[in-house]
DNA sequence: GTAGAGTGAGAACCATAGTTCTCACTCGGG
DNA sequence: CCCGAGTGAGAACTATGGTTCTCACTCTAC
């Protein structure tokens, strides 16, 4: 969950974006002016508005970039639990308990997002439930792979778990929702192997 | 799910509340004005501010209120479908299947609150997070009844089937996860008792 | 050297919305 | 009848913040 590079990026885009990340995860995007994304990152008004024409565009770019930099430590942080002896359909839970344990943790950004925007932008909306599939996606790809017999609706159901787990430890502010969480899963492992 | 009368609330709190409830649900708190709430309940501004000092102090109001609500409803609607044949453990899938499939869906009211309003008062947050303690301890009520023997997990991890189900179907705009999470509660129970 | 394009700093513009205030009206009690 | 408390309608005040504009500066091309 740390910036990343990208090639095609000049720096002004990068230090906006993840300036943004910072700031509007933190706070929400209403809550943060663009003023302030200008005094954060260094660059004025006039280029941030040259190369996002307006607050929603650069809401929608910023999403876009979380989307790609939050799988990629998802699917690394799994793949690391794995090759340390977990089983690869519980690693995600792992991964979950660190990142709520991370200072700063306020939850999953694109849930966040999409109460304080979806009436309005349709764009957001639908950055927002691409980004979810994509993480289910990837555990039907580990089902696949690990648990090919299993039900066929495994994978939503874990699916399910994790954003439940997720939303329930941004709530009570513990991790103990992901515990729960990854314990039902073990359960359904089982009983589905 | 509907408006309810309370013994010691006059007609204008009522129609606040009301009408809050309606408007705060459908567009967000930031997306409602108190005109709006002025307009649409024919309470005067200063009468509104009267009985409520603050726009916070209105909507920790509406979450109370809506609190009581949903919770009836809620409950209400488990034993409705465990009287109909369901098992009690499941009918909470039920109706949230009902719930999703309603006009107007919109999600979690407490959560969608939680996104916008989490920095700026904690006074919401004690409510939702009262909130959702509730779901869970009436869950823990029904687990206690009927599957006395089931692990103590069990209540959190119905809990959290429950929350990501919500969440999924708001951001998919479909009930297939709440079927999911159905089916994944199903197999836990099985494998439990 | 000079014109012109691009840029930064920040003021300006404008809309929205939370909150308060003014003023006229009503209505019950003396 | 008259007073004062309460009220509605809505203007007014104020702050915030998205977006645009001004002006001075720089740097390149000729």
């Amino acid at each position: 969950m740390s910036p990343a590079a990208t090639m095609t990026m000049d720096t002004a885009e990068r230090a906006i974006l993840d300036v943004a990340d910072a700031l509007f995860y933190e706070r929400g995007i209403a809550g943060v002016a663009m003023s302030e994304i200008r005094d954060a990152s260094g660059v004025s008004l006039r280029r941030l508005y040259a190369l996002y024409p307006s607050k929603r565009e650069l809401v929608a770019a910023w999403l876009d970039d979380r989307h790609r930099r939050w799988m990629l430590w998802f699917t690394t942080a799994i793949d690391r639990h794995s090759a340390a002896g977990v089983n690869a359909l519980l690693a995600p839970f792992d991964a979950l308990g660190e990142w709520a344990a991370s200072p700063g943790y306020r939850g999953c950004a694109f849930l966040n997002s999409l109460a304080e925007t979806a009436e309005i932008d349709d764009t957001h909306k639908a950055i927002i439930a691409d980004h979810k599939r994509s993480l289910i996606d990837h555990l039907t790809l580990l089902v696949a792979r690990d648990l090919p017999e299993s039900a066929a609706w495994l994978p939503a159901a874990l699916g399910v778990l994790i954003d439940g787990a997720i939303i329930q430890s941004t709530v009570f502010e513990t991790d103990e929702p992901i515990r729960a969480a990854r314990r039902a899963a073990s359960r359904l492992l089982e009983c589905t192997s």
